[in-house]
DNA sequence: AAAGAAAGTTCGGTCACCCTAAATCGAAAA
DNA sequence: TTTTCGATTTAGGGTGACCGAACTTTCTTT
């Protein structure tokens, strides 16, 4: 159907699209690793098969059927990282880059008995929801834990960019999708909360840990 | 490390040596599907990599890491196929296609787990040998059921050539790996075989399937 | 041994995907 | 409003992987 290197445009442009209103050629050339003039031709590849609208110096935009099939893409990344998590026994900071392969694989029997072994999950194991058949994808209204406040306890139910190392950080002190925490305090020098959970006492987070993990009160 | 066209060539390189003494341009050629110009040309590449020794209009052949290599992807797709089956319930008519993609992905950690989960299996579903990480293979020395005798009570142990109309065939007559038949006659005619199994109390293969099906007596 | 057929190579292309350097555009600053 | 500078496109190239046509070598047949 489409080359390796179209879906990962594609499901590139997707995500940053979720992130920010308007997506410019420099944004996608950053987040892919590949210099501008080439993501402008390809922009250009994409718009003749009706995946992207493309227009000089304007901001790039999917069409419906680009936008489907991007989530599709991610579809069958999440899929795969659920099921190397929970089938496998990978821990959730390795899976990744397997699924970053995996996800081009083509064939539609292999992602459906993953999806029917795994029970039909809505969520990977980084708490992002995973696109139905039809690409429809719908994410919870939940907040960051740096917009939280003094005395709240909340739920984390997803971790936005999920960098191996940041992934191994959270592993270091045992936070994980679902852990109820309480904050302490917040220093407003620079933001950090302190906050218990489990056994854990007193850990400090700072700005950058609260503003990449999602909560729910 | 290699391409995804290299893996390719390399891997069906090191199978027609396995069945033929000497492999040619055309062989190769024929069984990739892929143009003898095309061939030639990859060839060279291969043997600047020194994983093919190359003289003009001579037989192809490996060296000895052309061979590890081949072995080891091999390994990743045999390693694949019992995955699909035996821990995602797939027929083994189906899991070929899968595993020629499979095979590609640059995860040791994930074919590692693989087998690991598998509890280390020597066969593949089809009864092949699964190279070990050192690329070493064994074939067993099993006879083709057409070499067989009137009177013999053999096990199947593998088949030959894994096509998905084959491997329909014999679900359709319920033949399957392990499986002990006797041989009741033999048609001189055509050579094809009479044969008793399970409740089965006389079904004709003919020689095209007696060649393909190796047993142990 | 000569001729013809088959196999293999060489040569000149195409297409996908990537690049750098140079020109151009457009938004922010002066 | 003009300047300036970052963002973007254009132009020109490179590599990998494929092809057909034409040529050469080797094998087979007579
Ligand atoms: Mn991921
Ligand atoms: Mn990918
Ligand atoms: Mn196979
Ligand atoms: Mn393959």
């Amino acid at each position: 159907m489409h080359s390796l290197a179209e879906e990962n445009y594609l499901k590139t442009l997707f995500s940053l699209s979720n992130d920010k209103a308007e997506v410019n050629v420099n944004d996608l050339s950053k987040r892919l690793g590949i210099k501008m003039p080439t993501v402008t031709s390809m922009m250009k590849k994409l718009a003749t098969k009706k995946l992207v609208h493309y227009e000089s110096y304007k901001p790039l935009r999917l069409t419906e059927k680009g936008k489907k099939e991007a989530a599709l893409i991610i579809r069958k990344h999440r899929l795969t990282e659920m099921y190397l998590v929970e089938k496998m026994g990978f821990g959730w900071e390795q899976v990744h880059e397997i699924a970053e392969q995996i996800e081009h694989i083509q064939s539609s029997e292999f992602f459906a008995k993953m999806d029917e072994l795994l029970g039909y999950p809505k969520l990977d194991p980084h708490g992002s929801p995973i696109p139905d058949k039809n690409g429809k994808m719908v994410w919870s209204a939940y907040s960051k834990l740096s917009e939280c406040k003094k005395g709240d306890t909340v739920k984390i139910t997803a971790v936005i960019n999920t960098s191996e190392e940041f992934l191994k950080f959270l592993n270091s002190r045992e936070i994980h999708i679902g852990l109820k925490l309480k904050i302490k305090s917040i220093e407003p020098f620079d933001n950090s909360m302190v906050v218990t959970y489990d056994k854990r006492n007193a850990e400090t987070l700072s700005q950058i840990v609260c503003e990449r993990l999602l909560v729910e009160k």
